[in-house]
DNA sequence: AGGGCTGCGTTGAGCGTTCAACAAAAGCTA
DNA sequence: TAGCTTTTGTTGAACGCTCAACGCAGCCCT
């Protein structure tokens, strides 16, 4: 391995405004939904893959899959949303393994009620602060970033 | 208070690139350092504002100011440091209500380890995957953004 | 000096995430 | 079919964060 390549002072200028800036913004975000509408921004996520998927129906693995969350997370917290009566789950007919989690009515209701204040904290902490070219540089970023991410380190595993 | 301005289409995938993008930055840096160094991403930070301060000690208030920590957070985090010996505490003299928080030289030792792994990380997946307009870029939002975070919404407290 | 108010830091409970370990079903290979 | 590997999902412990409550020290005011 080589020499690191440290940050020069604009560098670490922009690290540290990044840093500072995501943490701000999801701090926000997920004090809003906490305080409005009784749910981590995690379990909002969850809601509106539910939501969006056909009959309100995805299996377990689907659903970590979709966003980048562990089988472990999501069992934790579709039991906690089972607790709260927003989620049911089936069991698979086809693969006894698996199981269905399921948005209920109550479950798409508090998600109604949760996403006008959370899209309008959106608009006003995000979009509403950067012009038209910024935010879709800030689009072209994420993509970058996104691309960068994708299954590299081709090391063998640990174990 | 108005009717909802919703995301359309460009914005929804612009915002789910971003929130993907960050959800994976942050992961991976926390598991790095969290693998490589057995410190979540929040106690390296600890470390580096308790090291470049004057003779490594910080007032706890001004440590939990200086990130945007909370008192708790952050007698909780030190107080875990403590017992991993990286981080002593002093009563202050002239105020006996506060409490200095003392980087050790295990502690020094241990954030000169951990640094060069993680600066690596930062560059790899987050400046190497950038043109240097899409650094400068980022650099701008990121402040455009802080600015916007800044002390707004003058709600009165809800109780 | 006495009586608030404010600010500093700590504490404990509750919650969400991670990690390692596990059980059960499916698939694969011989 | 028998034996292994892989996949799916769950579980419990450890950890970090949040929130509300508290103890304590300084401050201000009359």
């Amino acid at each position: 391995m080589g020499v690191t390549r440290w940050l020069d002072d604009s560098e670490q200028e922009i690290w540290r405004a990044f840093v500072t800036a995501v943490e701000g913004l999801t701090d926000h975000f997920d004090r809003q939904l906490q305080r409005d509408s009784a749910m981590p921004y995690t379990y909002y996520e969850i809601l509106v893959a539910l939501s969006e998927a056909p009959n309100r129906t995805l299996r377990m693995s689907e659903l970590a899959g979709a966003r980048g969350s562990s089988r472990s997370r999501l069992s934790h917290a579709v039991a906690r949303l089972e607790e709260v009566g927003w989620v049911t789950r089936r069991t698979c007919p086809t693969d006894k393994r698996g199981s269905y989690a399921v948005l209920t009515d109550a479950g798409f209701a508090a998600l109604a009620a949760a996403a006008p204040g959370h899209v309008t904290a959106v608009r006003e902490r995000l979009f509403d602060q950067l012009t038209p070219e910024q935010v879709s540089a800030l689009g072209e970023i994420s993509k970058a970033i996104l691309a960068g991410l994708g299954c590299r380190d081709p090391r063998p595993p640990a174990r």
